[in-house]
DNA sequence: TTATTTATTAACAATACATTAAGCCTTGGT
DNA sequence: ACCAAGGCTTAATGTATTGTTAATAAATAA
C-alpha cells in the first residue's frame, strides 16, 4: 500500500458480496482489509488503524451494531458506515444512535458508496481540530476560529464560544449548505440522542443564530424532522 | 458476475418461457437466477439480495401476488414486476395494491421489457433520498432538491416543501411526463391506499401546483381513474 | 342525469421547533 | 471554605409545521 492510500475495514460475512464489494474498493484504490465476522472484524481494527469500518448489519455471533458500538468505544473518532439488507427507519436510526456517519441498503449503487465513502472521509479530515490545522473558517463576513473559540465579524469585538456552541457551529460549517442531520450532531457533540439533548441542541441553535445576525446572508435553516442548514449567500 | 451487473430474479412456472426470458436477459447483461415456483422463489430470494423481482401471478401453490407480499414484507423497497396471461383491470390493480412496480401481460415485446426494467432501476437508485446523492432535478424553470426538500424558482425565495410534498414531487419527476398511478404513489408514500389516503394524496396534489404554478410550461395533469402525470413544455 | 372521481380550501390535532429564563453544576479565585 | 462567573441543562411558553379529515364544488364517465 501507498502512503496515500486510505485505510478501509470491511466486516461482511456473505463471503461472495464481502469479495466484490473488496475487489471493487482496491480497484478504486483504496487500501482494504476484510473480516467475515464481527470477532474477526474487531481483532483486524485493534490491529491496525483505519481510515473507515464498513460494517454489515446483520451477521450471525456479532452483529454489526454491536460490533460498532465496541469500535466507537476504542475510537470514538472513526467514521463508521452502515450495510443493511432492511431499510427499516428504525434500523438507521439505530445506526446513528451509535454514531454511524452513513448508511447504505443493500444492494446499493456502486458509485453512490464511492461518493459516500470519499465525502466521508473528506469531511473526516477535520472533524478533530487537534489533528488538523484547519481552524480558521470564512461564514459569509464571520471569520471564526475553532481552536481558539472565537467568532468575529469586522472591527467588532469578537465572540467567545463555549465549547458547545464552538461544536456546533463547527460541524455546521462542515456541512455548509447542506444538511446537518440531528442525530448526527447529537451522537457528536452530546454523544446521547433523547429528547433532552435534542431540546439542548435547539438552545444552541438559538445562541448560534443570535451571534450570526449581524450579516444577514447567513442563517441557520432548519429542515422540519431532519436537521439544520447553515447557508450562506454568495 | 461483475459488481456491476444487476441482479434479477425470475419465479415463472413455465420452463419454457422462463428460460427464454432467462437467456434473454443475461444476453442483455444482467445477473439471473430462475426459480420455477412460488416456494423456490422465496429461498432463493432470501439467499442473495436482488435488485429486481419479475414474478409470473399465475403458478400452481404460490401465485405471484402472494409471492410479492412475502417478498415485499421482507424488503420493502425491491421493485416487484408482474407478469399476466390476463389483462383483467382488477388484476393490475391487485398488483399494484400489494406494491407493484411494473406490469406486462402475455405475450409481450421483449423490447418493451428491457425498456421497462431499466426504467425502474433507474429509479430505483432515486427511490431514497439518503442513500442516492442524486437529489436535484430540474423542473421546467424550476430547481428541485429533493434532500434539502426545496423548491426553486429564479431568485424567488425558495418554497420549503414538507416530507410529502417533498416524496410525491419525486415520485412525479421520477415518472416525468409519464402516468404516475395513484396506487403506485400511495403504496410507496403513505403505505396504503384506501379512500382516505387518496384524498390526501388530492390535498398534495393540489398543493404542488400551487407551487408549480410560477411555470406556466409545468403542470399537473390528472388522469381520470389512473393517476397524475408531470408535464413539462419545451 | 346520476354516480364517481377529482379540486380546493379550511379546520383540526399532533409534533417539532424557537426563545427566554431559571436552576444547577463546575471552576477558579480569594 | 466561600463566592462569583461561566457553561450547560431543564422548564416554561409560544409559534410553526405537518398530515389527516371534512366540507363543498367541479369535472368526468356511463
Amino acid at each position: 500500500m501507498t502512503a496515500f492510500q486510505k485505510k478501509i475495514l470491511i466486516v461482511e460475512d456473505d463471503f461472495n458480496f464481502g469479495n466484490i464489494l473488496k475487489d471493487y474498493l482496491i480497484l478504486n484504490d483504496y487500501f482494504v482489509i476484510l473480516a467475515k465476522n464481527g470477532i474477526e472484524g474487531m481483532e483486524k481494527f485493534q490491529k491496525e488503524d483505519f481510515d473507515l469500518c464498513i460494517l454489515d448489519v446483520m451477521m450471525p455471533f456479532k452483529d454489526g451494531f454491536t460490533l460498532g458500538k465496541e469500535i466507537r468505544e476504542e475510537n470514538e473518532n472513526i467514521p463508521l458506515f452502515f450495510l443493511s439488507a432492511k431499510t427499516l427507519k428504525e434500523d438507521v436510526l439505530k445506526g446513528f444512535k451509535i454514531g454511524a456517519d452513513d448508511y447504505l441498503t443493500k444492494p446499493f449503487d456502486s458509485e453512490v458508496l464511492l461518493a459516500k465513502i470519499k465525502a466521508i472521509l473528506n469531511r473526516k479530515k477535520f472533524y478533530n481540530a487537534a489533528e488538523s490545522d484547519t481552524y480558521e473558517f470564512e461564514i459569509g463576513k464571520f471569520k471564526f476560529n475553532s481552536k481558539l473559540r472565537f467568532l468575529s465579524f469586522g472591527e467588532v469585538e469578537p465572540v467567545k464560544l463555549s465549547p458547545k456552541e464552538n461544536q456546533l457551529l463547527k460541524l455546521l460549517v462542515l456541512y455548509i449548505n447542506d444538511l446537518l442531520p440531528r442525530e448526527i450532531a447529537l451522537n457528536k457533540i452530546w454523544r446521547d440522542d433523547n429528547y433532552f439533548t435534542s431540546r439542548s441542541m435547539d438552545v444552541y441553535i438559538a445562541k448560534l443564530r443570535k451571534y450570526l445576525k449581524l450579516d444577514n446572508g447567513v442563517q441557520i435553516l432548519n429542515i422540519h424532522g431532519e436537521g439544520f442548514r447553515l447557508v450562506v449567500k454568495k
